[in-house]
DNA sequence: AGCGCTGGCTTTTTT
DNA sequence: AGCCAGCGCT
């Protein structure tokens, strides 16, 4: 009984939607295409039925290459679109015979497509398809290891450390930019060093391509080479005859590069996204591809605007248009609300840390009680450590909560001994996995691993070399153990998700003696072997780990969580392409928004901006924006006390103001709750201290 | 050589 | 609060 899916669009998406001329010969030839999609105004339904139309008009959906941000947005993306296309098909009077199967085999983000299709043309760019993917902490490691090899740690003025150095590498690459202007715009601070960084960066890149480890600069680094051969290009471009780029304003030169190279004529090439919602300049993503994009190529790109949203009540929208017409450059859109009027969004302040928990703890319940469950309420930060006093408080009053963009499950120390003795066995070349899992033994440190790396170099096999090799005293009654294991995960009919286990039961034991508390820690390595279970084998494992990392502890606390009721907190930019009923965003003041690392840039000040800005349209029917007069900060406290006296933010202009409801606190602080403190009046320990100094 | 402790220094956001 | 270098004990 379905009608035409293309009656839910309106015209604008609509237009999006079926653009192109459809040739009769399964084929639908279209120019290129810019959407520019404002928050909330249908982007991901535009997009699937997009992709549904070219399947419905013949298309072959293996022939579709669909990249988008995330693994999520590419898992909603495909299933919206099949249901469209299921939709259709049982339409009376659907075309017969039409049973298209419409699943997407070639649907992710760039890093993971560019990682199926090196692992298809390994050996012609010079790979061996075995090679393993890193994710960012071996990355630094890796770099750290390195350093040292260099002689570049005593140094009399401290040399930047293994995530800035990272940091600098991955911002270089992805910009296409030289070094020193990279050093000079980004970390001015570290351009001294520069002639350091080229040895430390070339010899990273040595030891990458000795040990066939690929970071996540160096899948699109590769793809991007692989293109730029002109046999190869042809033949990758050969695979797609449609290309979609979701979240367009958020990729990076390197990025647009191979676009460019995919798609030279730009025909069948559709991008989506919002200008006014770049934020990811940190990760080398220039705006300037998106706002660029039409001129580049003759005759220009087709553009359509959405800016009917779906999402917000007219004040927010009101409160958000006002805030980004102030930007500098934009393709320039007012979001009208097809929801209609609601409450207007609140300026609150506060007092301090205490104050806004307080305030956002009494807003979330009474949401609830008025039915909105604690998941479709979200606070939202603009970095890690802004919830933290909300935490404490969260879970004195049990309240329960999911953490996204905060600290992740692979980053904890017993999580990576686990897996780099994993990494090991899938690739012995590895060495970075060996030389931390080496290190596991006791009284095995650097010095014994490296000599251990060096006689497993010399050895025909790795089984030879760990034979040959002779650990010092104190490893002597351990060595066994980790030969025989090493030796079951390296044999061609190793059992999966068997090995795990496996590593599991040899690990426990020093795991056990390694940390003081490990009742935790040994829950996560049963969560480990869950995980393992759901995937095919091990370098799927391995590699998907890598690209897709669990994004909170939530993801990985099992189903069960998954029923219960629990409120949000996230950063703002983990919050990307969401939504909420509620919205709560902590720390509104100049310093925070914009962060004061961006005060010297206008161009990241802009960035400040719109980050506010993809704040503000996350919320369906309340917004609240919290300021308080006083803030901790975290780092430098040269003298005791830690916190700051913050200034309005310099975004909430006279224009966007009169959009907003002021208010002071809410309640009166400590209105006499039970269980409720009052705030600390007079630090005397502080002051006890200070004696001393 | 490993390992634990101390003290100085620190740029946020993450596929 | 965490990273990292350096020191001193085992």
């Amino acid at each position: 009984m379905a009608a035409d899916p293309l009656e839910v669009l309106n015209s604008e998406q609509r237009a999006a939607a079926t653009w192109g001329e459809c040739d009769g010969a399964r084929r639908v030839r279209a120019g290129p295409l810019l959407v520019i999609a404002g928050a909330g105004t249908g982007k991901t339904q535009t997009l699937a039925h997009r992709v549904a139309h070219l399947v419905l008009h013949g298309v072959d959906p293996a022939r579709i290459l669909l990249l988008t941000f995330s693994r999520r947005a590419a898992e909603e993306m495909t299933r919206r679109a099949e249901r469209i296309v299921a939709a259709a098909l049982a339409r009376p009077g659907a075309a017969g015979g039409a049973t298209r199967a419409s699943r997407l085999p070639w649907a992710g983000t760039f890093h993971s497509i560019a990682n199926r299709l090196l692992r298809l043309h390994a050996r012609e760019v010079g790979l061996d398809p075995t090679f393993s993917v890193i994710d960012r902490g071996d990355s630094a490691d890796l770099l750290d290891v390195v350093r040292h090899g260099l002689g570049l740690s005593a140094r009399d003025k401290r040399f930047p450390r293994k995530d800035t150095c990272l940091a600098i590498y991955s911002h270089r690459v992805n910009t296409l930019r030289p070094l020193a202007a990279t050093l000079a715009a980004q970390w001015p601070w570290c351009v001294d060093f520069e002639p350091d960084l080229t040895r430390l960066f070339r010899a990273y890149v040595e030891r990458k391509q000795a040990e066939q480890l690929l970071d996540y600069d160096d899948l699109l680094l590769y793809w991007h080479g692989m293109v730029s051969d002109p046999a190869l290009a042809r033949h990758v471009s050969g695979l797609f005859e449609h290309v979609l780029v979701d979240e367009y304003q958020d990729t990076n030169r390197l990025q647009a590069g191979i676009l460019k190279a995919l798609r030279p004529e730009g025909d069948g090439l559709t991008v989506v996204g919002d200008d006014a919602q770049s934020i990811y300049s940190f990760r080398a993503a220039t705006v300037d591809n998106i706002l660029e994009f039409p001129s580049q190529y003759e005759p220009p790109a087709r553009v359509v605007t959405l800016v009917r949203n779906y999402r917000s009540t007219q004040p927010i929208l009101d409160a958000a248009n006002a805030l980004i017409a102030a930007a500098e450059r934009q393709h320039d859109k007012q979001l009208v609300a097809h929801r209609g009027d609601g409450a207007r969004p609140r300026l609150v302040s506060v007092a301090d840390d205490r104050g806004q928990a307080d305030y956002v703890i009494d807003e979330v319940l009474k949401a609830r009680e008025a039915g909105v469950p604690l998941k479709r309420q979200a606070v939202l930060f603009r970095s890690g450590h802004h919830s933290d006093f909300l935490e404490v408080e969260l879970t004195r009053r049990n309240i329960p909560f999911v953490k996204y963009g905060g600290l992740k499950f692979l980053e904890a120390a017993h999580v990576k001994d686990f897996l780099a003795v994993l990494r090991w066995a899938d690739n012995p070349r590895n060495r970075i996995a060996a030389f931390r899992a080496l290190q596991l033994l006791p009284g095995m440190g650097p010095v014994h691993s490296d000599r251990c790396l060096a006689t497993l170099a010399a050895a025909p096999t790795l089984a030879a070399g760990m034979a040959a090799f002779e650990p010092p005293a104190a490893a002597r009654a351990e060595w066994p153990a980790l030969v025989t294991l090493l030796s079951a995960l390296s044999s061609p009919t190793a059992a999966w998700p068997g090995q795990v286990e496996q590593v599991r039961d040899w690990y426990r034991p020093h795991l056990e003696r390694s940390y003081d508390a490990a009742g935790v820690r040994v829950g996560d390595l049963e969560q480990l072997v869950r995980i393992a279970g759901g995937y095919p084998d091990r370098q799927r494992f391995l590699t998907e780990l890598a690209l897709d990392p669990p994004q909170a502890s939530g993801d990985l606390a099992g189903p069960p969580l998954l029923d219960e009721d629990y409120l949000v907190l996230s950063t703002v930019h983990s919050a990307k392409g969401q939504e909420w009923q509620s919205v709560y965003l902590l720390n509104v003041n100049d310093g925070n928004f914009p962060s004061e690392f961006a005060a010297g840039d206008p161009a990241l000040l802009e960035e400040e901006r719109r980050l506010l800005y993809v704040a503000m349209t996350r919320a369906r029917d309340a917004l609240h924006l919290i300021a308080p007069l006083r803030y901790y900060v975290t780092q430098q406290p040269r003298y005791g006390d830690a916190h700051v006296y913050g200034a309005t933010s310099r975004f909430l202009t006279p224009e966007v103001l009169a959009t907003l409801e002021s208010s002071g606190p809410a309640s009166p602080a400590s209105a006499g709750e039970v269980g409720d403190r009052p705030a600390m009046r007079i630090d005397v320990a502080a002051s006890l201290r200070a004696l001393w100094d």
